[in-house]
DNA sequence: CCTCTTATTTGACCGGAAGTCAGAGAATGA
DNA sequence: TCATTCTCTGACTTCCGGTCAAATAAGAGG
């Protein structure tokens, strides 16, 4: 008597029942591709066989791996959002100087990191904005329970430096950082979603710095510690 | 000599050479057909054969008045926004007592507008988060253009009565409460897109009053006039 | 009212991609 | 070495966006 031919899913993946270390870097290996190729291609543009012929492996594998195209971009969000480093992750010097200067800090170097590499950036883009209401509550429920970017511990890092206002539920401040970096970010790096604000490409370096410090002034008036 | 099949675009959608009454009839037809269709099935779930049928024309037609399905989305789009208050619209009594009244009053009632008729709502919801990047642009450009909501026109009425700070670019600010409604009012209103603020549906009347308390609060911090 | 011309509409058809599944193949245990 | 159990393969099915040649409707001119 058997039991399953596949394994019940492991949260969102269905792994293999001998979880050999050669099938863990397979499941990896179709991931780290699938990544790439959503990067390049978006959402739509994405051809299973194709990361499945990439990944040297048949298209009936990613199946097996995944149930479908949305659980591997899933699994590719997950890993694109666990890469980036979290707020309090910043240089010491930047931490010392405290909760906003870590805030500017991020908005002023993202740009270059992304530059550097900007696959899993582009992928959580991917994932924020043209996913479907499905794969968006998958999404939004992961981000709050793994909190990949820490911004729970970064707030309670201004709260206790008093830099943070208290007289507000947490969460909500939370959430509210996590709203407005999103946007604030996204509108700086990608064209399609700046709303004349930052002229992704065009406008002057200067302007750019101070709209960035009048962001900063603006979050600071709503979340800084009241004087 | 013939010119085109089928007159430049008018913008986004085909229009017909012979435009007459019964085209018009037809095109706002199948506009409408699609935005409940859109909102009851998502993007991915609309079948085009079936909006023609519903819409009392073959399949082919509909690729006459709209390039394509995304095409037709983005006219539903623009339809839905368009159908929407703007701020300033709300009861003289609230606009008497200020900019942050009437911020307050859309949060509170907008779950209520949106019970009455979701269809409207539920599409631009769709394409605020669920569309391709590049469907996301003309999204993006259509909002800086035509204002549906009139935020513009709003800030400025709160900067005329001494509410809203002008130590910062005005459309920064305009930005920010396009952002932060948005994102408050789709958690509120959408489960999927609630990260534990408001609990969509289980959450005690009590604390969802608290929580846009809250919200107004940060947002006058942010951009309320400076004491 | 009829005919000719031009624009519109139709729906069978095409290409291509997600997802399936029966059989081949690999791993494990006796 | 053989038997058993799980995994992998890739041809196949199904479904849908988009096309296009043919049919049809709408003027224009007589």
């Amino acid at each position: 008597m058997t039991v399953s031919q596949t394994a019940p899913r492991n949260g969102r993946d269905r792994v293999p029942v001998r979880a050999t270390a050669r099938q863990l870097a397979r499941q990896e290996e179709i991931v780290r591709v699938a990544m790439r190729q959503f990067a390049e291609r978006g959402y739509e543009g994405v051809r299973i066989e194709e990361v499945a012929r990439e990944a040297g492996v048949a298209k009936g594998a990613v199946f097996g791996y995944f149930d479908s195209k949305d659980g591997l971009f899933l699994a590719a969000y997950r890993e694109a959002a666990r890469s980036f480093s979290s707020y309090l992750e910043a240089p010491p010097e930047v931490l010392a100087d405290g909760f906003f200067a870590v805030i500017r800090y991020w908005i002023e170097q993202t740009p270059h990191f992304i530059h550097e590499d900007w696959v899993p950036y582009r992928v959580t883009l991917l994932g924020n904005y043209c996913s479907s209401l499905q794969l968006r509550r998958e999404i939004t429920q992961f981000l709050l329970q793994e909190d990949p970017y820490g911004t729970q511990a970064f707030v309670q890092f201004g709260i206790d430096r008093g830099e943070v206002r208290t007289d507000i539920d947490v969460r909500m401040v939370v959430s509210l950082v996590d709203w407005l970096m999103d946007r604030c970010q996204d509108a700086i790096v990608t064209e399609e979603l700046d709303p004349g604000l930052f002229g992704s490409a065009a406008q002057s370096p200067q302007m750019r710095d101070q709209r960035v410090d009048q962001f900063v002034e603006l979050l600071r008036g709503a979340i800084g510690a009241r004087s």
